[in-house]
DNA sequence: GGGATAACCGACACCTATGTCGGATAATAG
DNA sequence: CTATTATCCGACATAGGTGTCGGTTATCCC
C-alpha cells in the first residue's frame, strides 16, 4: 500500500512564496513580535528551520513582506492624487482609494498600519523609513489644497492638522475591519463629514 | 565605622506607592509587554520578588495603575463637557482639556493611549472595559452637537465620524509628545481647523 | 532587651522565543 | 541505476520573561 502521507518537496521559489504568504498573514494579523517563526512555518506547512534556509532572520523576512506591500499601497494611491479634478472630488477620491485598498487587501493594510506596532527598534525604523516616503507623496497632494484652506503646512499647526487627517483615516479603517457590515461608501461619507465639512457646519 | 550603605526598610504602603510610581513610568514609556517586572523592581529600588509581596501578578499591578490614571482622566474631562457654553466654545474647551491632561500628566496619557497597546488578551480587555466607559461620557457631549451637525450617532456613518475624531485627537497628542516645542494653544488651533472648520472651508 | 512580625531577596522551576548545526532524504541529472 | 544536490528537519545553545519558595534580617512592640 502506497501511503501518500509523505508530502512532495517543493522547489525553492515556490516554497519561498508560500513562506512569504504565510508571513504576511501572521505578521498582519498578530503584529511583528507576537507572530513567531514557528507559527509562520506551521502556516507554510514546513518546519521552522526551513525559514532560515530562505531568510537569514525574522527581521529580513519581515522587511521582504513589508516592502512588497508598501509598494502596492503607493501604486494604489498614486492615481487619485495625480488627478486634476476639483479639490472636493480629488479629496474624496483619495479617501475612497485608501479605503478601497484596505478593502481589497486587508492583510496588506493591517501590516502597514498595525494594531500592534513593532517594538524592536530596527523594525520600527523600517516603518519610519517608508512612512516618510509615503508622507512626501501625500504632502504633494495636500500642500496646495491646505494653502487654499488657510493652513501653512510648514507651521506646527499645519503639521498637526496633517497628522490628525492621517490618524483619522487609519483609525477609521482599523475600526472598519472589526465592523464588516459597513459599506465603503459610508466610510467615505463619514470621512467627508468629519474632515471636509467639519463640526462647525452646524453653525453655518 | 558605620557605613550607611544598607538602605532602610520601608513600611508596606510606602514601598507599595514607590512600586506603583515606578510601574506607571515603565508601563507608560514602554508598554505592557515590553515593561518587565525586573525593570519596575529596579526602578523602585527593590528586588523583583518584592513586587509579588504587594501584587499577585504583573496583570494585577497593571490594573491598579491603569484604574487610577483612568479615573484621573475622567475627572479632568468632566468639567468642560458639563459646561453650557455655546457649542463652538464647548468643543474647543474639551479639546483643550484633553491636550492639557496630556501636558500635565504625560505618563498618564501614554499609559491610557499607548504607542504599543497590550497584546495579552486579558489586559486588552481591561482597556476595552474602560474605553467604553469614557466613550459613554463623550457621547453625552457629542450626541446633541452631532445631531445639529446633521450626523446620526446611531448610524455607521456617525460612529465612524466619532472614531475619526477620537483617533485624530489621540494621534495628534502622541505626535505632540515627540515634538515638545509646540504650544498647547497651537494643538487646539489645529484640532479646530481639522475637525471644526474642515477642509471644505476653502470653497466657502 | 527580646521575641514577633513584616520586609526583603537568592535560587529555582518553567515557558517561549530566535537562531545554529549536522544529518536524513527526496528529487534530479547523468 | 547511481551520484549529487537541494530540500527539509530534530536537537541544541542561548536569552529573555513570569511566578514560587524558603530563608535572612531589619524593624517594631511590649
Amino acid at each position: 500500500m502506497i501511503t501518500r502521507s509523505p508530502k512532495p518537496r517543493l522547489r525553492g521559489p515556490q516554497r519561498r512564496d508560500l513562506i512569504i504568504g504565510a508571513a504576511l498573514r501572521e505578521f498582519a494579523q498578530r503584529g511583528y513580535e507576537p507572530a513567531s517563526m514557528g507559527q509562520i512555518a506551521a502556516a507554510a506547512g514546513v518546519s521552522r528551520t526551513v525559514l532560515y534556509d530562505h531568510f537569514p532572520s525574522k527581521h529580513a523576512l519581515f522587511v521582504e513582506v513589508l516592502s512588497s506591500e508598501h509598494d502596492a499601497l503607493l501604486d494604489h494611491l498614486s492615481e487619485p492624487i495625480a488627478s486634476d479634478a476639483p479639490m472636493r472630488e480629488r479629496i474624496r477620491a483619495t479617501f475612497d482609494a485608501f479605503f478601497a485598498f484596505a478593502e481589497d487587501r486587508p492583510l496588506a493594510f493591517s501590516l502597514l498600519f498595525p494594531d500592534h506596532p513593532p517594538i524592536d527598534p530596527a523594525v520600527a525604523a523600517e516603518y519610519r523609513k517608508r512612512r516618510v516616503e509615503s508622507n512626501r507623496l501625500l504632502s504633494g497632494l495636500l500642500v496646495a489644497d491646505a494653502r487654499r484652506a488657510g493652513i501653512d503646512t510648514d507651521s506646527p499647526v499645519g503639521r498637526a492638522v496633517f497628522v490628525m487627517h492621517q490618524e483619522a483615516l487609519q483609525g477609521a479603517t482599523r475600526w472598519w475591519q472589526s465592523h464588516p457590515g459597513v459599506q465603503r461608501q459610508e466610510l467615505v461619507e463619514a470621512a467627508m463629514a468629519a474632515l471636509w465639512t467639519g463640526l462647525g457646519a452646524a453653525e453655518r
